[in-house]
Parts: structure tokens; C-alpha cells; sequence
DNA sequence: GAGCACTGC
């Protein structure tokens, strides 16, 4: 094998790192950073007073490059390398090299908010910057300047140019480049504007079936519906080529929703002399990588969850790509050869349309159960709100969290976490559903609440997709599964679990059922989980084997629901008067319907309940909450009474100037690179015209 | 009567 790149650079590594507290690492793809920098300093000897722990932003790349490491060092995996992820730690004493997911590292640092264990911390892939990794960043960037400089060594990898960014953001720390072992990509322009980019991509794809030479073809969609689109006319234009004329060819959709069976067959060897059209989200981008891909097809776009800090409200979009997304595509043609990358874009649309980087996670989603872990660490002379983030979240986005937190007694008043609140920190769960085990413990409802908990974490696999047709192919129609008594979906979730408890948890069951058994069974170790930590955490803990279910179930699930409402009332929503919409009662109020996959049931006059809680609301077609469950109106009198006296200058500490903050972080950042920065409102602003230009499109076909 | 991209504790 050759020699990877990176250990060409070992010992100008070593030295950086000796001489400084921070050190910033640009590595391409295949540069071997992930194995072999943790080794490097290992053999150098900065294991030797602490732990080397090395952040992966997937679990199963934590246990693959862990497995990786321990076979080239000659060790036993979980001795002198180890790795943990969520219900697996497989560390010792032994252990001087610790692979870990970033959520576990930050799980952590709530007990030791130093991490002293650790005499280096290698935050990996920061480029993909999820919520977690830019938490973790400004928690290491606070202890680089508290620990002991003596034994303590930050490193963060990133992908190209957003490295400058994140060295400007420790203070102008030393970049070291390494460079990658890809084989080049020849990039190829589109400028003819296509009226829609499934049939621009068919196009392209049968161009190169017929014109180019052997290997597999990777075309980047945005989700399912256009990818089943563009696998029904791939299949029907393959099939009318004439036979003989070209090679066979074979083609499979790539996604989330996808079962796990039909997942992997990417992975299994292609047959002899015939292309694969493998037409997948961008579940292909960083997770799953397919060997034998040589040509590209890049669509431009991307589906994003975004959320709405003003109206609390999700939606899904369909957005452009950035360039850094463009580049990664592109670099799926070259892990084997020399390929291929065609853009359905032209080159000043990626010029000058794309933002360099995507808008980080921490920007595109609900923070209440970050400022809520943030406000648990305690860390003197830190305000959540001054919070030195690489991009801050909006004022409203840190608002909306105060909100919600101090509805569900997260925090006081005055912003000051509860002892409620702490505990709910301690909960591998969104603040509602921590609340709602912290309310049902206390009513004893706790066992079902539980298992509500569990199943909503893993809800989305729990199971197979509704697309259509998909149902005719199945062999049979699955039971029909119970229907929450009318009550709600949460109610619905609970019946579920506890029929699959009554069998012992069978296998044959889920298949029956038509529910995914690996989305089960990790339900079944998340509620171990949290079980075990509220028996650990509430000493009155009780319940949680459900001794009560025959009386609860007759009172119609009262005391259950009454916790949920406790640990929902951010998320209260009241009909309106003679029709079946909602409007939410909240700050700001949103007109909403329950979405029409809920099993909510209407009374003998057609009507819904008065009062539901809900898990989210969610703009697709049009307004929509979902996972609703019915609640009584004298059990949210103290929930308006709170939200008529909640005061947002006194939660925020008299924090109220948000204009000043933001541009005064603007412009120490702009010194350096004034071209690539933007303001949240002008990524917004971005994020809204993609939007447009994409419904154009559409419109126009 | 509509439909969820991808991760993680």
C-alpha cells in the first residue's frame, strides 16, 4: 500500500502541535487524518498524561476507524484503542486513544466540564459543522484558555477554505494542508437552462451510458419523489436502447427511507460488463460511499430542514447546494480513477449564485436543548446569550429558546436554570420530552411516558415509506396497527410498543405489523436508557416497570397525557370555533391543521378536541402539526397564565441589543475574508431566492 | 387527504 499522505507531513505536525495550543489541519479526502493523527501524536507522546479522544461525526465511522486503528497499532480494540458511541463504550483504563461521536463527547463534559481526561482533543470533519461540533468548538475554544497549557492540545480538521475561517475563529492558530488521494475530477458545466433536473440528469445519464466508457454513474437528487421519478424513466429509457448496442445496465434509488436491505445493495460487487445508475439524496455525499463511481451528475440541490424561530415553525426546502457540497460531489468520481462531474448548472450560477458553505445546523434549527445544556455547565462568566459561537445563532433563534424553556420550568424568570431544568439537562432527549418524564414520574405515569419518549426518538425508522406503489410490491398488507383510542398519535406510539412488549419483543411481530425491527429494537434501548437514568437521577423514581397500565388505560390515559401537557405547553395548540383548524397559542400564533397522517379521531359531531399538544409543526403542502395529542382545558390554565406574564427581556438577562452584538462579530471576522462573509439575513436572503428560483422551475414545467 | 433530506445523546 502506499504511503498516505499525511505521514509525509509527521513531523512538521509534531512540531506545530508542540509549539502551539491549537492547531487547525486542512485534509482532502483519502489524506488518512482520521487514522493516523491520533497514532502520530500517540507515537510522540502526547498519550502519555491523558487520552488522545478523536470526535467522528457518525457512529459508525467512531467504530470503523477505531477498529481501523487498533489493527494497525497491533492492539486489541477496547485496550490501548477503544471508541464509544451511544450504548456502546468500549474504552479501559488501558485506553489512550478514544474514538467517540461529538454528541458524546459534549454528554461528557456535563460531567467533567474541563474534560481532563483528555490530554488532546481532535475534533474531526468539523466542516460538516452539525450543532454538536459547534458546540463542542466554543466549549474547547473557553478551555484552551483555562487548562494547563503544558498537557493540553486542541486540533480541529476541516475541509478546504473553511479551515481559514475556523483559525480565525482560535485566534489566527497555525493551518496545516495536507493533501488528499483523490485521482482528479474533470468538472463539466452545464448552460443550457433545463426546465427540470430530473430530466436534465436522465438526459446527461443516458448521454454517458451511450458515449462513455465503463463505470458506475452517481447522480445527486434531492429525495424520494425525484429520485423514484428519475429511477422509472432511467428504467424505461435503458430498456428501449437497442439490446446489444450498449452495455447492460442496472439501477438503484439511494436513501434515508430506504430499507436497510435495499441500502446495501450498493455496496455488493456490480455483475461483469454492466454500468450502475445509482440515483441517490446526499446520503451519498458523506455517509455511504460507493466504490466504482466515476461520473457524477450533480443536480445543484439539496432538501434542508430549516426551522423558523418567529412563527416555531419547520419546513422542508429544496435549496441550492454550496460550493463545498459541490466539491464534495464532485470528489465521489475520483476514489478509484481519474472521473467525471457534470453540473446541471453552469459555472457562474456555482460562481457567483452558491454560498461557499452551507448555513450550519446551529443556524436551521429549534436551540432550546442546546441553550438548556449550555446553562447546566455552569461555566462561570459565561452568558449564554454572549456565547462565543464560530456563526452565532440569531437573537430570535436564542430568544425562542428562552421561551420555550421557561414555559416548560426549564429556567426561572429571570433566565436562571431550575432544578427542574437541570435535571432535564441530564436526559438524552429535546426539552419537552425530558419535562414530560419529569412530569410522569411525578403523577406515575412514568413507564408509559418512557416508552413514548423512546419511540419518538426513532420514530422516522420505526416504519417503512408510504411511497406510492411501494405498498402494491410488498407480498402482504401489514396488520393494522392500534389506533391511539382517538386520543392521539403519542397514544398510538405507546400501544404499539406495548403490544410488541407482550410478545417479547418477536421479531415476527414487527414483520407482520409492517415496522422496521432495527427501528424497534433501538427503541427498546433507548428506553433502557432513559429508564436507567431516571432511576439514577430522581431518587423517588418509580414505575418504570408499569405496574399501572390496566388503570390508566380505563381512565383514558389521564394522568399520561396530563404530563404531556406539562412538558408540551411550548406546544399548545386550541381549535377554532365550528371547523377543525387550530391556531397554536404561543408568542406568535400560527393558523395550523393536524396533519392528515395522524390518527387523532374526531367526536360524534365531526369535531376534534378543543385543546391538543403537539411535537412539531411542519410546512410542506401548507401548515401542519404533527404527533398531536389531545389535552383538557383546565390542565392549561397555568400554561397561559405563564405565557401572559413571560417577560423576554428578563429571561434574556437584559440582553437586548442583538444588532450591536452581531455586527460587531461581523467585522472582526470580515478583516480577513470580507468576501465570503454574510450576515444571517443575507444567508437568508440567499436561502429565500434559491427557494424562488427552484419554484420557478418547477412552476414552468 | 398528504407524504421526511441527513445525523446524534
Amino acid at each position: 500500500m502506499d504511503k498516505l499522505p499525511i505521514l509525509q507531513f509527521e513531523d512538521k505536525i509534531v512540531e506545530t502541535v508542540k509549539n502551539n495550543l491549537v492547531t487547525v489541519l486542512i485534509g482532502e479526502t483519502g489524506s488518512g487524518k482520521s487514522t493516523q493523527l491520533s497514532q502520530i501524536l500517540f507515537r510522540h507522546g502526547f498519550a502519555d498524561s491523558g487520552t488522545i479522544c478523536v470526535t467522528q461525526p457518525r457512529r459508525v465511522a467512531a467504530v470503523s476507524v477505531a477498529r481501523r486503528v487498533a489493527q494497525e497499532m497491533g492492539v486489541r480494540l477496547g485496550e490501548e484503542v477503544g471508541y464509544a458511541i451511544r450504548f456502546e463504550d468500549r474504552t479501559s483504563t488501558k485506553t489512550r486513544i478514544k474514538y467517540l461521536t461529538d454528541g458524546v463527547l459534549l454528554r461528557e463534559s456535563l460531567s467533567d466540564s474541563e474534560l481532563r481526561s483528555y490530554s488532546v482533543i481532535i475534533l474531526d470533519e468539523a466542516h460538516e459543522r452539525s450543532l454538536n461540533m459547534d458546540i463542542l468548538m466554543g466549549l474547547v475554544k473557553r478551555l484552551v484558555g483555562i487548562r494547563d497549557s503544558a498537557n493540553f492540545r486542541v486540533l480541529i480538521t476541516s475541509a478546504t477554505l473553511e479551515g481559514e475561517k475556523v483559525s480565525e475563529f482560535f485566534n489566527g492558530c497555525p493551518v496545516l494542508n495536507v493533501p488528499g488521494k483523490l485521482f482528479p475530477v474533470e468538472v463539466i458545466y452545464t448552460d443550457e437552462v433545463s426546465k427540470s433536473f430530473v430530466e436534465a440528469a436522465l438526459k446527461k445519464a443516458i448521454d454517458i451510458h451511450v458515449r462513455e466508457p465503463e463505470g458506475d454513474i452517481l447522480i445527486f437528487m434531492t429525495g424520494q419523489e425525484d429520485i423514484e421519478k428519475l429511477v422509472q424513466k432511467l428504467e424505461d429509457r435503458v430498456r428501449s436502447l437497442e439490446e446489444g448496442s450498449v452495455m447492460d445496465a442496472v439501477i438503484y434509488p439511494l436513501h434515508g427511507s430506504l430499507p436497510p436491505e435495499l441500502q446495501v445493495r450498493v455496496f455488493n460487487p456490480p455483475p461483469s460488463n454492466c454500468r450502475r445508475f445509482i440515483v441517490a439524496t446526499n446520503i451519498a455525499e458523506t455517509s455511504l460511499t460507493v466504490d466504482g463511481v466515476v461520473y457524477v451528475i450533480d443536480s445543484g440541490y439539496v432538501k434542508q430542514r430549516q426551522y423558523n424561530p418567529q412563527t416555531g415553525m419547520y419546513s422542508l426546502d429544496i435549496v441550492q447546494i454550496s460550493r463545498v457540497q459541490a466539491n464534495q460531489r464532485a470528489g465521489r468520481a475520483g476514489r478509484t480513477r481519474p472521473g467525471k462531474c457534470y453540473r446541471l448548472y453552469s459555472s457562474v450560477v456555482y460562481k457567483d449564485d452558491f454560498m461557499e458553505a452551507a448555513v450550519p445546523e446551529i443556524q436551521r434549527t429549534s436551540l432550546a436543548g442546546s441553550v438548556l445544556y449550555l446553562k447546566s455547565l455552569d461555566l462561570p462568566g459565561i452568558d449564554i446569550l454572549k456565547f462565543d459561537f464560530l456563526d452565532p445563532p440569531s437573537y430570535a433563534s436564542l430568544g425562542d429558546a428562552l421561551r420555550q424553556l421557561y414555559l416548560i420550568d426549564a429556567i426561572d424568570e429571570n433566565g436562571a436554570i431550575t432544578s427542574v431544568g437541570r435535571t432535564m439537562a441530564e436526559l438524552p432527549l429535546e426539552p419537552s420530552l425530558s419535562r414530560t418524564l419529569i412530569a410522569a414520574n411525578e403523577n406515575g405515569s412514568l413507564s408509559q411516558a418512557l416508552t413514548i419518549a423512546a419511540m419518538l426518538s426513532a420514530e422516522t425508522s420505526l416504519l417503512p415509506s408510504f411511497a406510492k406503489g411501494s405498498e402494491k410490491k410488498r407480498k402482504h398488507t401489514p396488520l393494522k396497527l392500534p389506533d391511539g383510542g382517538g386520543l392521539g398519535d403519542h397514544i398510538q406510539l405507546l400501544q404499539i410498543f406495548e403490544l410488541w412488549n407482550k410478545t417479547g419483543y418477536d421479531i415476527e411481530w414487527c414483520k407482520e405489523y409492517g415496522l422496521q425491527i432495527r427501528g424497534m429494537s433501538f427503541v427498546k434501548d433507548v428506553r433502557g436508557q432513559l429508564c436507567q437514568l431516571m432511576l439514577k437521577m430522581a431518587k423517588c423514581a418509580t414505575e418504570v416497570q408499569g405496574k399501572h397500565k390496566s388503570r390508566e388505560r380505563k381512565m383514558n390515559y389521564r394522568n399520561l397525557r396530563r404530563a404531556l401537557c406539562v412538558g408540551y405547553a411550548n406546544q399548545l395548540a386550541e381549535r377554532m370555533i365550528r371547523h377543525n383548524g387550530y391556531r397554536t397559542l404561543g408568542l406568535k400564533s400560527q393558523l395550523v391543521q393536524v396533519h392528515p397522517s395522524s390518527v387523532l379521531q374526531p367526536d360524534e359531531d365531526g369535531m376534534l378536541p378543543n385543546y391538543v399538544v403537539y411535537q412539531e409543526l411542519i410546512t410542506t403542502s401548507s401548515p401542519f402539526m404533527r404527533n398531536v395529542c389531545t389535552v383538557e382545558m383546565q390542565w392549561i390554565s397555568p400554561i397561559l397564565k405563564k405565557l401572559e406574564t413571560l417577560d423576554i427581556n428578563k429571561l434574556s438577562g437584559g440582553f437586548t441589543d442583538p444588532e450591536d452584538g452581531i455586527k460587531e462579530k461581523d467585522q472582526g471576522v470580515s478583516k480577513k475574508e470580507d468576501k465570503d462573509v454574510e450576515s444571517p439575513a443575507d444567508r437568508d436572503s440567499k436561502i429565500q431566492a434559491a427557494r424562488e428560483r427552484f419554484l420557478a422551475r418547477k412552476v414552468k414545467k
